[in-house]
RNA sequence: GCGGGCGUGGCGGAAUGGCAGACGCGCUAGAUUUAGGAUCUAGUGUUUUCAACGUGCAGGUUCAAGUCCUGUCGCCCGCACCA
């Protein structure tokens, strides 16, 4: 069979666009549905098919959506700032605009042929300056509001690409560009106090709905703990080592203290101490390891005595020793902890290696053997013995080190500042002035966009510095407050920056006075359903949030989170089951799928092949069970008779299908919902006719999933306008049930038999039909029924002895 | 180490505690075709048919367990010396 389907997805696709189907309107009286999709980051290896499933998902709701009478926003753009475009600029000497465009051109092509239903006349590049004019905007109000600062800071480096990462970009000691190994080097960075808003992203989670995964692993990258600063004097001076702990409650048992090697407090006391040739040594040591390899969890603990420096335990009053050692990190609390061997598996490991008191103060394991961590009766805890729980303990501490002043409640988060700066060409200029005289100066907002200036040589300078900096022209410049000489800034943003606020851009993206009217976002926000890659979760999500929260802090946006609903789907393995990589040769080419089978083959298959959520290799035999299923469906037509409505043959199938189909997109369920148009189909061609009723509702079913074929033969049948402008088509509960039912009758929970009894029957009826059942009959002679389960429409169940 | 998720045919995967394996792939046989491909029809969890046994493994709860509980093994994904 088979159908000219390049010629029909040809023909529809510019219909659509002729007549403007999928763009949004600009009534807001309508009810709206803003979906959102991760817009793509244009490399020049264009689209896969990874991308293909993951628009397909929101497509296929937007779709049904429009049908349902909604306004809908399903918007599509392009992230693209970045380093593989200029990496591949230096390479060839071709400017990263030029091929930039090239790659959007070719992305676009790509994904029109696929039909998606975006809004094309709203499209978005976060490298045009209409755009990144109001990235800078945005940063500069930042600026404005403190949330921006400069500081000299260990940063994580990649020697290869020349550019600090933020930690986010280095997971795992590897930079998430080149995958090189990430060293430590001082330098002066640009931050935003994310952490500022730790307890606000936190919160807001309350108020949205994600994925529970989705939800947690925010939180968990957020990491917020609960604990206490206290401060322990140091012994013979007026100073204080101050620490935050969790645990207060074992204090007693703080047998020493470690603070990290590049605490303040080593070199401020250094005549103190008595070994300090080998504290420098071991502190010189701990500045070669890369940040990966200090958090390598390691049984075997390194550190070094402070000989000379004791600390005061508060709780105890008696003095233990201060070590160093890189467990212990400066980023994280004050970079100083208590050390309690009895009670925390990395002090004990410390503890027993250097010889130190491990003392127990709660009851429950064997400090003998390790660590214990559980809950139990205080012991050698001066006025917390007998005290049964951690947190009654945690609260007598607390008051005790309030009354005497050493200590009190404390918050701490592992989310640190983020690192908002790259020393490249191809990102939006970061629009602050130096001034010798003023500071740091914003470029004036009526200055914006700061254009990128042209530069002759994308790479970075040897000193790690950006290309922007040889430009005298872009670098030297008048001071806007004083109106001296000063010298501009010359480090670009990092690539998280524009996606961080596009959202708010496709409510709006011709405005050129604003980001976006304040009609338009009260109208359009928040998203209503964002679906994306769980590798986003936790940076661009966290990073867009806090964006949009500081905007609604100030009043420019109407509501306080920015996404509504958050999804994730599952990645394509190659037909290999391995992840699809060009070294391994096993990437499949949506290009590819739809010269051979079509688009709507590709959008139906990328659904089917299995839970959306769920990580699923690809096959090329499933591709051609999908194919087979819409040759089938265009093989309908020679079938089709008259009717205004369902047979009474398919009645209950088509409203059972309805309803089906129309839940399962709801819940993202596409394979089922496929399914079921499948096995509807079955039974049409098993019927051997199919009325235009019928005909209709089946297109409109599956249009969502395959829109092309379905407006073809909508056509064909002599459907009214448009398939995509249609109504989607609604269920009768009552319908899709039968009037009798074949249920199973189990004997001692084993199926014995079954019994065609109304649907409606009640218990008595059933177990009558049952007992009337010759084949039941034989099982239950010589038995005592002692019980009889009667499940209505379900089944029926006899006990017996 | 901590947190989360998952183990179902030859494969991808379905199953509000109620007939396990929907749907698709693959496979087998037949039809059609010069042949291949495509298409159509029938079949397809395992074992020896009636029947019995079957959802990683071992227990438990229940009239009834893939589903709930306990333990255990294996795999995947996050975070990872976070005090």
């Amino acid at each position: 069979m088979g159908y000219d389907f390049s010629a029909i997805e040809q023909k529809w696709q510019k219909r659509w666009e002729d007549e403007h189907v999928f763009e949004a309107k600009e009534d807001y009286s309508m009810p709206k549905f803003y979906a959102l999709i991760e817009f793509p980051y244009p490399s020049g290896a264009g689209m896969h098919v990874g991308h293909i499933k993951a628009y397909s998902g929101l497509e296929v709701i937007s779709r049904k959506r429009r049908m349902q009478g909604y306004n809908v926003l399903y918007p599509i753009g392009f992230d693209a700032f970045g380093l593989p475009t200029e990496n591949y600029a230096i390479k060839t000497g071709i400017h990263p605009r030029e091929v930039t465009d090239r790659n959007i051109k070719k992305f676009t092509s790509q994904l029109k042929r696929v039909g998606f239903s975006f809004d094309w006349t709203r499209v978005i590049d976060t490298t045009d300056e209409d755009y990144y004019k109001w990235t800078q905007w945005i940063f500069r109000k930042m600026f404005d509001h403190g949330l921006v600062f400069r500081a000299k800071t260990l940063v994580n480096y990649c020697p290869s690409c020349k550019v600090v990462l933020s930690n986010e970009d280095s997971q795992g000691g590897k930079c998430d560009i080149c995958h090189s190994d990430v060293v430590q080097k001082s330098k002066d960075v640009w931050y935003l106090r994310i952490t500022e808003y730790a307890d606000k992203l936190l919160n807001g989670l309350d108020s949205v709905d994600y994925l529970p995964y989705i939800r947690l692993q925010q939180e968990n990258w957020i990491g917020r703990s609960e604990g206490a600063f206290v401060n322990f004097a140091l012994a013979g001076t007026d100073d204080i080592i101050r620490i935050y702990t969790t645990r207060c409650d074992t204090m007693f048992g703080a047998t020493f203290m470690v603070i990290a090697p590049e605490h303040p407090l080593i070199d401020k006391h250094r005549d103190m101490i008595r070994n300090i040739s080998a504290v420098e040594a071991y502190r010189a040591e701990c500045a070669k390891k890369t940040e990966f390899e200090r958090t390598q969890l390691v049984k075997d603990k390194t550190g070094v005595i402070l000989d000379g420096l004791y600390a005061v335990n508060p709780a105890t009053g008696k003095n233990i020793p201060v070590y160093i050692s890189d467990y212990v990190m400066m980023g994280y609390g004050t970079g100083a902890i208590m050390a309690v061997p009895a009670h925390d598996e990395r002090d004990y490991d410390f503890a027993k290696k250097f010889g130190i008191d491990i003392i127990e103060v709660i009851k429950g394991g064997n400090i003998e053997e390790g660590a214990y961590t559980g809950d139990g009766e205080m012991v050698n805890s001066g006025f917390l013995n007998g005290i049964q729980t951690k947190k009654e303990a945690i609260a007598r501490m607390l008051e005790f080190l309030k009354e005497k002043g050493l200590g009190e409640k404390g918050v701490q988060y592992k989310m640190k500042d983020w690192a908002f700066n790259r020393q490249r060409y191809w990102g939006e200029p970061i629009p602050i002035i130096h001034c010798p005289h003023c500071g740091m100066v914003g470029v004036p907002y009526e200055e914006l966009p700061l254009r990128l200036p042209e530069v002759k040589d994308f790479a970075p300078g040897v000193g790690g510095e950006s290309p922007l900096a040889s430009i005298d022209y872009f670098v030297n410049c008048k001071c806007p407050k004083c109106g001296g000489d000063a010298k501009r800034e010359t480090d670009t943003m990092p690539q998280w920056a524009g996606s961080s606020w596009y959202f708010l851009r496709y409510c709006d993206p011709h405005n050129d006075k604003e980001f976006a009217s304040k009609e338009a976002l009260k109208y359009w926000l928040p998203v209503d359903w964002y679906n994306g890659g769980m590798e986003h979760v936790t940076r661009h999500m966290i990073y867009s949030r806090f964006w949009h929260r500081f905007l609604y802090d100030i009043g420019e946006v109407p509501t306080a989170e920015p996404y509504a609903k958050r999804t994730a789907q599952g990645l394509i393995l190659g037909p290999d089951g391995e992840k699809m990589s060009k070294s391994k040769g096993n990437v499949v080419d949506p290009n590819d799928v739809v010269d051979e089978y079509g688009a709507d083959v590709l959008r139906v298959y990328v659904l089917f092949m299995g839970d959306y959520a769920s990580t699923a290799p690809w096959s090329e035999n499933g591709v051609k069970g999908c194919k087979r299923f819409l040759d089938r469906i265009y093989g309908l037509t020679s079938m089709l008779c008259d009717g205004d409505e369902f047979s009474k043959k398919l009645e209950m199938s088509f409203h059972r299908t309805i309803k089906k189909v129309s839940e399962d997109i709801e819940t993202m369920k596409f394979n089922t919902a496929i399914a079921a148009l499948m096995t509807l189909l079955n039974e049409i061609y098993d019927a051997k006719t199919i009325n235009r009723a019928e005909m209709k509702a089946f297109l409109t079913l599956l249009s969502p999933f395959a829109p092309h074929i379905s407006e073809e033969l909508w056509e064909n049948i002599g459907g009214e306008g448009m398939l995509a402008n249609g109504k989607w088509i609604d269920f009768d509960e009552s319908k899709t049930v039968a009037d009798t039912v074949e249920i199973p009758v189990q004997i001692n929970g084993k199926l014995r038999g079954t019994v065609v009894v109304p649907a409606d029957a009640d218990k008595d009826t059933a177990i009558a039909a049952a007992n009337a059942d010759e084949k039941i009959k034989g099982y239950l002679d010589g038995h005592t029924v002692v019980k009889e389960i009667f499940v209505p429409g379900r089944m029926i169940n006899i006990v017996i002895k």
